[in-house]
Formats: C-alpha cells, sequence, structure tokens
RNA sequence: GGGGCUGUAGCUCAGUUGGUUAGAGCUGGGGACUCAUAAUCCCUAGGUCGCGGGUUCAAGUCCUGCCAGCCCUACCA
C-alpha cells in the first residue's frame, strides 16, 4: 500500500548555528524521510527557521541590524548545514512568511469561535530602558532564599524556584535597569476545556511513546490544565494579533503553524492542494522532535490542530539530547561542536552512521564517545562494508558481472530474506537495529571472498571465469549492504550506483541481482576517521563563542557582552572590600549531592587544621575529581548558610553567567592555603 | 518529595509470548593470509544477567523491596 506522508522536524531557532545537538534529529528524520521514500511512499519532509520572539528582536538590537536581516542570514546558514550532512528537506521555509501569518489567522479565529480565548491582567517586570517586559531569563538578581547574588530569574543554584518578582535588587539583563513591575493584558488559551479531547489522544491510538504519555498523564493531565499564555505585549517581534492591536502571538503560537505554511508553500511550488495533506484522514502526519519540547508538540498542538480542524498528528517521534564523552555537551570543553566546525575536519557520513547505530525509538540521551566513533567508523563502515568493495574492486573492473548468478551459499538469498526486518526498524526508528542486522550480513561476506582466495584465481587463467563469480557475489552482496544502508548514507548509494551504473532507487532492488554488466574503475569511497581529525575539531570548539563573530580587527578584541549582561556594581570604598575576607584554599575533597541540581559538595582546606564546607553551584561545569587538590579563593568570612543539604560555609569565587560556563578563579604557583587576597 | 527510564562479559549492546549448557560485535591473547584503506580470515579468553525476597516444574525474562545511574518535575511551562 502507498502511503502519503508528511514528515517534520523541529523548527531550528533563528538564534544560533547547527550544531551536532541538532543533527540528532535532522537526521534522524532525514534517515526516515529517505527510508519511506526508497520504499515507494509518497512522503515529503519540510522544516523552517523558527523566527520570532524576544531573544531575536534582542539580538538583532545588539547588531544593530534588523530582525529580517539577521533572520535571513540565519536560514541561510542553516540551510548551507543541513545541505551539507545530507539533510534533503523537500521544503525549508520560515515562521516569518506571508502564508504563516495568514495561517495563524486561521487559528485564532477558529480558537475564538470555540470560545477558547479568554484574557486577564498579568502583573510582569518591566524594563523601563529597554522599553519591554522581561521573560524570566533577561531578569538576575538575589535569591530571596539563601541570598546568593545574580541569579537567573525563575530559580537559583541553591536550588530553590521563585518568582522574578521575587528577586531582591533584581536587574535586566538587557539594560542593567531595575525592573519595574507592571500589568499587561495577555491572551490565553484555555486548555482545561480540550482535557477530554486530550486526554483521549494521548491514551489512544499510539501517537506517542509510551514514556511520553506516561509523563503526559503524571505531569499535565492528572491536574487542572493551565491556560496557555499566547500573546506578548509590544515591543516584539513577531505578528501582531488583528483583533488585538498592541499584542503579538507567543513565538511559540506561531512555531508549529509554520509547519502547516511550509506545506502551503511546498504545495504552490508543487501544484498541489494544502487539504490533501492537512485535512486528509489518508495522509499521516510524523513531527520529529526533541525531549525539551515534548509539551508544546503534544498537548497544545494538538489542541489547536482539532479546534481549527487539521490532522492532528498521526505520531510524535521524540529523542533524548546528545551527551559527548558521557557528558553535556560544554562550550568550554569544546564539545559544543558547529556542524561547519565538524565539517572541516570530518566526513558527514561518519556522524549519520554512528547516529544510526545509536538511535533507538526510546527518548533516551545519545552519547557520542569518541573512541566508540572512531571504532564504529573504521571497523564497520570501512573495514567491513565499504572494503567488500574495495577488495575486488581491481579484478571486478577486467571480469565485469557474470550473466547467472553464481552460488553464493545461500548469502545473497539470506541477505534479501533480512530485508523486511530491517525495513521494520527502520519503520520504528529502531535504527541501531537495523545496522546491527545490516552488520550481521556485512560479516557473513568477508569470509566468502576470503575463502575463495580470488587473487589466486587471478593468476591462473583457467579460472577467469571463477574470478568474474568471486566478483559478481561479492558486488551483489556489496550493493544489497549499500540499498540497506542508503536511508542513513546517501552519499556511498550514490557512490554505488555510479560504480555500477545503476542507480539506487528502491528498497526492493536489494531482492534481484545485478548481472551481466560492465564494472567501472573502483574509486575509494571513505576513508578512515583519524583521531587527530577529532582532536582538532574539538579544539577548535573550544575557545569559538557561539557564533562565529566578525574578524577581528587586533589582538584583542573581547566581547562587551559580559558587562552588559551584569553592568558594574555602585562604587565602594577600601574599607568596603577590606570586609570581604578572600582567602586561597585547597579542595580536599568534592562530591556530588544526590539530590541536587546544580552544587557540588567540597571541603577547602584554609592550611592547618581549618577546613571549611562549601556548597558550590558548579556541579554542570566541573567535575568532582577535576577539583581535588587545586587551589581556589574563597570568601571565608560569608555568614555560614544553612541549606537543605548542610550548611554552607563559604563561597568559592568563579566568574561566568552560570550553568556549564563557570570558570573557578585560579591562582598562580607558590600561593598557599590560607594566605589572605588582598 | 513526586514521576519516568536504565542497570546482562573490559566496552557498545542483543536476548522474541518465562523453557535445554546466556549471545553478538569490538577490545585482549594466539595463529593465517595479502585482493583490500596495517583492511580481512580462523581460533581463543569472559559474565552469581545490580542486590535480596516471591510466584512457577522452570526467571535475565513476571511480582515485590532495596541499591546505583540518567532524565523530568517540585506547585513555571
Amino acid at each position: 500500500m502507498n502511503r502519503k506522508i508528511l514528515v517534520t522536524s523541529a523548527l531550528p531557532y533563528a538564534n544560533g548555528p547547527i550544531h551536532l545537538g541538532h543533527l540528532v534529529e535532522y537526521i534522524q528524520t532525514d534517515i526516515w524521510v529517505r527510508y519511506q521514500k526508497l520504499r515507494g511512499h509518497q512522503c515529503i519532509y519540510l522544516c523552517a527557521d523558527d523566527t520570532h520572539g524576544t531573544a531575536i528582536m534582542i539580538r538583532a538590537k545588539n547588531e544593530g541590524r534588523s530582525e529580517e536581516e539577521l533572520i535571513a542570514s540565519m536560514s541561510e546558514s542553516h540551510q548551507r548545514d543541513f545541505e551539507r550532512f545530507g539533510i534533503e528537506f523537500d521544503h525549508y521555509g520560515s515562521t516569518n512568511s506571508k502564508e504563516n501569518k495568514e495561517l495563524c489567522g486561521v487559528f485564532w479565529t477558529s480558537l475564538r469561535n470555540a470560545g477558547l480565548i479568554t484574557e486577564r491582567s498579568i502583573e510582569q517586570l518591566y524594563d523601563p530602558e529597554a522599553n519591554t517586559f522581561l521573560a524570566d531569563r533577561f531578569v538576575r538578581g538575589t535569591c530571596p532564599k539563601c541570598g546568593l547574588t545574580d541569579q537567573a530569574g525563575d530559580n537559583c543554584n541553591c536550588g530553590h524556584t521563585y518568582n522574578p518578582t521575587d528577586l531582591i535588587d533584581p536587574k535586566s539583563t538587557l539594560s542593567g535597569a531595575t525592573p519595574v513591575l507592571r500589568n499587561a493584558v495577555h491572551l490565553f488559551v484555555e486548555l482545561e476545556k480540550l482535557r477530554e479531547f486530550l486526554t483521549k489522544w494521548v491514551e489512544e491510538g499510539n501517537h506517542l511513546q509510551t514514556e511520553v504519555a506516561n509523563y503526559l498523564k503524571g505531569h499535565f493531565l492528572s491536574d487542572e490544565l493551565r491556560d496557555w499564555d499566547v500573546s506578548r505585549p509590544a515591543p516584539y517581534f513577531g505578528f501582531e494579533i488583528p483583533d488585538a492591536p498592541g499584542n503579538y502571538w507567543y513565538v511559540w503560537f506561531d512555531a508549529p503553524i509554520g509547519y502547516i505554511a511550509t506545506t502551503q508553500q511546498w504545495c504552490q511550488k508543487n501544484d498541489e492542494s494544502l487539504a490533501d495533506w492537512w485535512r486528509n484522514d489518508a495522509c499521516e502526519i510524523h513531527h520529529f522532535i526533541g525531549k525539551d519540547i515534548t509539551y508544546f508538540h503534544t498537548l497544545f498542538w494538538p489542541g489547536m490542530l482539532q479546534t481549527a480542524g487539521f490532522n492532528l498528528p498521526t505520531r510524535v517521534h521524540i529523542h533524548g539530547f546528545l551527551t559527548i564523552n558521557g557528558e553535556k555537551m560544554s562550550k568550554s570543553k569544546g564539545t559544543f561542536i558547529a556542524a561547519d566546525t565538524y565539517l572541516k575536519y570530518n566526513n558527514p557520513s561518519y556522524l549519520r552512521y554512528f547516529y544510526a547505530t545509536k538511535l533507538t525509538q526510546r527518548v533516551e540521551d545519545l552519547d557520542l564517545g569518541l573512541d566508540e566513533f572512531v571504532r564504529k567508523v573504521n571497523t564497520d563502515l570501512v573495514g567491513k562494508v565499504v572494503n567488500l568493495a574495495s577488495r575486488v574492486g581491481k579484478f571486478a573492473q577486467q571480469t565485469g558481472l557474470a550473466e547467472h548468478y553464481p552460488d553464493d551459499g545461500g548469502l545473497f538469498a539470506k541477505g534479501a530474506e533480512a530485508g523486511e526486518e530491517i525495513a521494520a526498524a527502520y519503520e520504528c526508528k529502531d535504527y541501531s537495529k537495523a545496522i546491527r542486522r545490516i552488520m550481521e550480513l556485512a560479516d557473513a561476506a568477508n569470509p566468502y571472498v576470503e575463502h575463495a582466495k580470488p587473487w589466486e584465481m587471478k593468476k591462473d587463467p583457467e579460472k577467469q571465469d571463477d574470478l568474474q563469480s568471486v566478483c559478481t557475489v561479492a558486488i551483489n552482496l556489496f550493493r544489497q549492504l549499500t540499498i540497506y544502508l542508503a536511508p542513513v548514507l546517501p552519499d556511498l548509494a550514490q557512490q554505488c550506483s555510479q560504480w555500477l551504473g545503476e542507480p539506487i532507487q528502491s528498497w526492493d532492488q536489494s531482492k534481484s541481482h545485478l548481472l551481466g554488466t560492465k564494472v567501472g574503475k573502483f574509486n575509494r569511497m571513505l576513508d578512515r576517521v583519524q583521531i587527530e581529525d577529532l582532536e582538532k575539531m574539538i579544539e577548535e570548539s573550544k575557545n569559538t563563542t557561539e557564533e562565529p563573530q566578525e574578524p577581528a580587527s587586533s589582538l584583542f578584541c573581547d566581547s562587551d557582552q559580559p558587562l552588559k549582561d551584569e553592568p558594574l556594581a555602585e562604587e565602594i570604598s577600601i574599607e568596603d572590600f577590606a570586609k570581604v575576607d578572600l582567602r586561597v584554599a585547597r579542595v580536599l575533597s568534592a562530591e556530588h549531592v544526590p539530590e541536587a541540581n546544580k552544587l557540588l559538595k567540597l571541603q577547602l582546606s584554609l592550611g592547618g587544621d581549618e577546613t571549611r564546607q562549601v556548597f558550590a553551584g558548579i556541579k554542570a561545569a566541573y567535575e568532582p575529581e577535576q577539583l581535588v587538590g587545586r587551589l581556589v579563593v574563597m570568601v571565608a568570612n560569608l555568614k555560614p548558610r544553612k541549606m537543605r543539604f548542610g550548611l554552607s560555609e563559604g563561597m568559592v569565587t568563579a566568574a561566568g553567567p552560570g550553568g556549564a560556563d563557570v570558570f573557578i578563579l585560579g591562582i598562580d604557583d607558590g600561593a598557599q592555603p590560607g594566605q589572605r587576597v588582598h
């Protein structure tokens, strides 16, 4: 049966370049789409840049250009990266399009007509200098619970959460101004009214992975669903709400509608009808997303679609995050690797293959271990698969392929038989299983050549027919593997097509032999990974900021952003400073605090028997073992503070915005624990 | 505190509806070959299936308690 399938990946935000984390999703989706196309289904893969919101507005302002200019250059960079990784969209749009604006209007009217929109005034912090309301993440201040300074608007390193309005001495990170409270009317979608529908949708019909359905039932559907705030007052970069002038649709309102708007654009290009895709029960809709945006795609979005009478998602496919060597990606460790940086040193096929070997249908994080990466690519992909072609290449160029398929001991037939199992694994996104099966076939193919000894036949004029037979078998087995790998490795499929003069276009080609043709000159298809290249890639990723900046005009051209983020404090006297007793201390021990998200528990020595216990919010940035033994600078006379996990008797000094970007102050050699910092 | 997921050889994982001596690949050790990108092939090492109970004729596989790791939450979405 020929299926009609529309597939999307999450829309990348136009606020930064594509990195290896993003690519987990796009590669996962692209493999699925290529698989469906290979199986002969009508499948289109759509994506777009997500362009609206405060972050874009602020960034454009900081860069001194219009939002439109910013998003246009981002879109270009995103599309270039995707293309180089072989991510093949049928159309790539933007949420800042007229089609999207119109469709937002359609959804809005439906929600209004269904009586789901309500309005109420909410109190929010407002930056009087930047003239804008502040989302939580744009406010920092002193934690009302523990007194730590410079904490985020909604939670503190001490583990407490609060409203930004509770912060002591709050500051806007945009201007440094003290925010003021202002009232503004916001528009809300009353999600609770859709509870019955949503519960049913989550529970029935196999739209979600079971752990996701459980999560939704446990966290949201077990309680009254909160109204969803879908408007933002001016200034805001987005679409103004027609019947509420001065208010804009929140970026998360228009972003998913971008899926449909992008379909609309594709339809216009291809003379198709939007209704065939989005108002047609025979059409499947598949969204691929990361676990962080589960909630938008599994509650709001189905609610919106249902209300506006569009197709509901057939399935939302949710994946976990990327970790590198078992740790979260970190800029300081050089594991925040931009697509562009990767491509300077490595072949995109490596990453596609590696991800495929690791991806399953579960929502778990995917770890890119560098050693494992090298091993899988070199041993499995190059050593087993590509080698099969490489080792008979020269012979085959002379012999060509036999007219009739020789006896291969049932290898090809066995491979053909495995095809449906491999296909089923691709279908349910268990790529790891698909690759495993394919490698089993590759494992059987090499011994065949080994035992046939074609190199001996080559020397014996009597055995030229046998040599041709061996080449025919080896090449057919290689071709079969390549077809199975085609969704993952389109480049390899392309090379194989060219070599054998037969395009790979359909899964079913794996069931039939290629016979009686000449074989072209064999060209090396894939080089082995060099570990040094990976190291260079990591090294280069270490010091780059999130996006490449303009070229440096002088040797030192540090960004002014940190100072903007946290303006200088008011002037103090030398006496004021003298009150703060900074001391050199040695880290005696460091350990994780089981229940704490951000804290490490440190024992610091000030020399002799003088020790202090300190809880430091540096868990995301440092491993305990990195710290033991090193010297730090601590605030030694800070009033001890009772925390949930115990008493904290001081503070370790560090710079940086927090999270994984925390940098502990070091001290030059020679300093001794207990010495005061003047 | 609540919820979810995971825990099988050094590493990455498979283990179908519970059923004979728990599997694979890689790494390690030994050997072979030379067509091939120091690729390949053969042999070999090796695990109280996180721990403790329970159900059963029979449990890695079901139930339960505990432990560990990861993730999500903590009255924000």
